[in-house]
DNA sequence: TACCCGTGGGA
DNA sequence: TTCCCAAGGGT
């Protein structure tokens, strides 16, 4: 029997106290298989995307309706981008819908629309960095890959009580829990510690009281809160435009799709001017009407709305009208029936200007996308 | 490395 | 109200 060390004796420790923690207190999940039973790898991808920067509240109704429209990866790679950004609406980060569906047909196309278990080869996939390769290779084909992501940073980052400010502390992380990692049931421990990072080792209130590694933790001895450390924030820039809903007499309203690439890449939207750094007060009629699709309609002020993005506020000034009977779409533009608007692959900004315009109308609010 | 890229909910 | 941030990836 070979000899262990006393710090490879507290890292195998800490890995049993974790599963077995989770054992007990894993969270039930949609994309979650039953203990000891092999997920769906197409399912696992699906939701690991979907989860990227996003909370699993957000994601549930958003995963089951994916899961209804598109059962399997082939499904999926044989819809076309314009439905699965429709689908994608409301959730944000729309290039994750870009690549989700590039993915798809990579998938197919250079797998046989079967998912490699190897973290090298998913690594290659877009929208595919190394959390999300690592989750799938552990989580779908429970192999050995280390899997970091803001949850595990911040355990590790109170287990070590590390100094060392994130991004830069990074590799320290990775390496450590590669060093922890049990090999005989790697995808229970990547869940273990994102569960453990969600529901017990929380950003603000830390339940060190009930938590299985809290004997392991470094943190423990002052405020666990004060870990991991971040470098300050920038401030958050302020934009103000307009937009323009031109509405037919049938309900149909004109709109446009944004371009490929860039915020809000490929989704729909109403015309409106560029958006511009400048004051909350600042009024910006000059940039309103005269901007607005068409130069011959009765434009009226019907409010403004705020939205706020990843890295600045937006505020717009929303301009209706009645489209002239002799209008037609101009170049770029075209006409959303009003049956088709539910569906529409409107982002939520252009969904608060929707509402605007409506109310302006005394028009009732659309209801909850399905 | 630093910046770009959404959204909604909770404290 | 304001701030924080949630299973990150691309460039």
């Amino acid at each position: 029997m070979t000899r262990k060390s006393k710090s490879e004796i507290g890292k195998s420790s800490l890995s049993k106290s974790l599963l077995v923690w989770y054992d007990r207190a894993r969270r039930d999940l949609p994309w979650r298989a039953a203990p000891g039973e092999r997920p769906d790898p197409y399912a696992v991808w699906l939701s690991e995307i979907m989860l990227q920067q996003t909370t699993v509240a957000a994601v549930k109704a958003y995963y089951e309706k994916f899961l209804a429209l598109w059962p399997r990866v082939d499904d999926l790679a044989a819809a076309s981008l314009e439905q699965v950004l429709q689908a994608w609406a409301g959730l944000g980060y729309y290039s994750r819908a870009r690549n989700l569906h590039a993915c798809a047909q990579r998938v197919v196309v250079e797998h046989g629309g079967v998912f490699p278990p190897r973290e090298s080869e998913l690594r290659r996939l877009p929208g595919v960095g190394p959390y999300t390769a690592g989750a799938i290779a552990a989580i779908a084909f429970d192999q050995p890959a280390p899997v970091v992501d803001g949850n595990v940073e911040r355990v590790v980052a109170r287990l070590l009580a590390l100094e060392t400010p994130l991004p830069a502390a990074k590799k320290e992380i990775f390496a450590f829990v590669a060093d922890i990692l049990p090999h005989d049931r790697p995808g229970d421990f990547a869940q273990a510690m994102m569960d453990l990072g969600a529901t017990v080792c929380a950003p603000r209130a830390p339940g060190c009281l009930i938590c299985p590694l809290a004997r392991f933790c470094a943190a423990r001895g002052g405020d666990p809160r004060d870990f991991p450390k971040k470098p300050p924030k920038k401030a958050r820039p302020f934009r103000r435009g307009a937009a323009f809903v031109l509405r037919r007499a049938d309900g149909a309203v004109l709109a446009r799709r944004r371009p490929e690439r860039g915020l809000l890449g490929g989704m729909t939207e109403f015309f409106g001017s560029d958006w511009r750094e400048g004051r909350a007060e600042d009024w910006p009629e000059k940039r309103g009407r005269e901007r607005a699709p068409c130069a011959t309609a009765n434009w009226r002020l019907a409010g403004e709305i705020d939205h706020v993005f990843t890295h600045f506020a937006l505020r717009l000034a929303v301009f209706v009208a009645a489209a002239p009977a002799d209008f037609s779409a101009p170049e770029g533009g075209f006409w959303l029936a009003a049956d088709d608007l539910r569906a529409a692959a409107f982002p939520s900004v252009m969904r608060k200007v929707e509402a605007c315009a409506l109310k302006a109308w005394d028009l009732p609010a659309p209801a909850k996308p399905a």
